[in-house]
DNA sequence: TAGGATACTGAACATGAGTTCAGCGCGTTC
DNA sequence: GAACGCGCTGAACTCATGTTCAGTATCCTA
């Protein structure tokens, strides 16, 4: 019957290891007890010391295979030549505690969610280039640090999940987004929020004006990251020797 | 500083309060010990307790504390006619250890967070609905849900402060974006990142032929937040050597 | 088959952290 | 002036949790 678990039966350090991704992804790291791990994979607390000498050994085996079976899915999207990045990882998302990992990761900012958000970018700006020369995706000389934030966005929201998913009205258990998320998102994405290119304008000014960037006090359009209302850009002077 | 105390010396329990919110916003509260608090507020451990029954008790007034702050700071920036919420808010942002603790309580899921995710929506979607009418942001008939999808990108962004600020080569510990990371942001929020609108067009279709939301497939464009796409390098010159 | 290593258990240990509690100083009230 | 209450202390208690360890079963090798 190990055919039904196709990888025939794992490894009592496999087991273990699983049952680690799903504890630490539902419930952080710092949260999870060793007994709790070793109650799900069906062992004795001993036995996870002995495998992975501490807890944190036990992560850091954790963070490795995440690492490794990310790497190992967007391989394999590259090879099927998919074109969305998204559409890739959307597979692992739904059903895979991996995704869970990787969010507490991020938000508990452990080691391993700095390489996957590295690599994430990298990718995902490779991926926006190739859009750009199909056509999808609007040129820019910035792509990179486009997808930096595209990247921390699209992570970002998935953070917050539970309060997008109620200011929606959907459920927060979802892996889908509500229609309404799709669309505002789409709409952003597609127009911007600007009414014009005012901001940009007078930050590029700003900027090629040999201006050095302005600290503290860029916030009012700069910012505008959030609410995008954006105030009256440049004139904004400051005196940096404030400070304190 | 010794002037400073405008409020003279505020009571035991303020001080606990205060350096309650200051390590709970720094080490988050799992992780911040009542011993700890007690050394900063200069009380013994015992005090806490005594005044706020336990240590949820005290994160309790805590939350309560710093959403009276932010409404009271909100209701300044409207009452001085402030058009850009996160230029007032980033009065706080720069100084205050309350967005550090907004950021924990985001992080951690706690309830105080809810509601201040919710409060900023709503009065960001008002803001928005005024500069609209100002001519500075472009008409939409979603801009309430533009304003979830924008404040759950701030957010999310902060939570990521970290690897965003790595991604740029920027100290994680800056209150202020790097310049590379405002650009980027204009130009997302400006011009968007996809080319035409197709994506949005084919979306609207969907939903108009009254197709069920498709679920786990939407992926595609939809998703887009992240990556969705891809654009041409053109990398170049500008700012880049200035930067650094 | 013997012997040793490896997998594994479960009780015990150590520590850290939240909480309890008896008591002390001090101002206020009767 | 005595009694009371309140803010406050700091040692002690309790419990959870990571970790250790002595011992047992199981498998591999000679």
């Amino acid at each position: 019957m190990s055919s039904a678990r196709s990888t025939d039966d794992r490894t009592a350090a496999a087991r273990i290891r699983d049952a680690a991704i799903v504890s630490f992804g539902q419930a952080g790291f710092d949260k999870t007890t060793v007994r709790e791990i070793a109650a799900a994979a069906g062992v004795s607390p001993g036995l996870i010391l002995h495998h992975f000498g501490s807890k944190a050994g036990l992560r850091a085996a954790c963070d490795e295979h995440v690492i490794a079976e990310f790497a190992r899915s967007r391989n394999e999207a590259v090879d099927s030549g998919t074109t969305d990045p998204f559409a890739a990882m959307a597979g692992i998302e739904r059903e895979a505690p991996m995704m869970r990992y990787l969010l507490q990761s991020l938000r508990e900012g452990s080691e391993a969610a700095a390489t996957l958000f590295d690599g994430l970018v990298e990718e995902s700006a490779r991926l926006m280039e190739h859009s750009v020369e199909e056509g999808q995706l609007r040129p820019s000389d910035n792509i990179h640090d486009m997808a930096v934030i595209l990247v921390a966005w699209q992570f970002g929201g998935l953070l917050l999940q539970e309060h997008v998913a109620r200011a929606f009205g959907a459920e927060p258990l979802t892996a889908a987004p509500a229609p309404r998320h799709i669309r505002a998102v789409l709409e952003i994405l597609t127009h911007g929020v600007f009414a014009d290119s005012r901001y940009e304008d007078a930050w590029n000014n700003l900027e090629s004006s040999g201006e050095p960037p302005p600290h503290g006090e860029t916030t009012a359009p700069g910012r505008g990251t959030g609410s995008g209302a954006g105030g009256s850009a440049a004139r904004k002077r400051t005196s940096e020797a404030k400070e304190r």
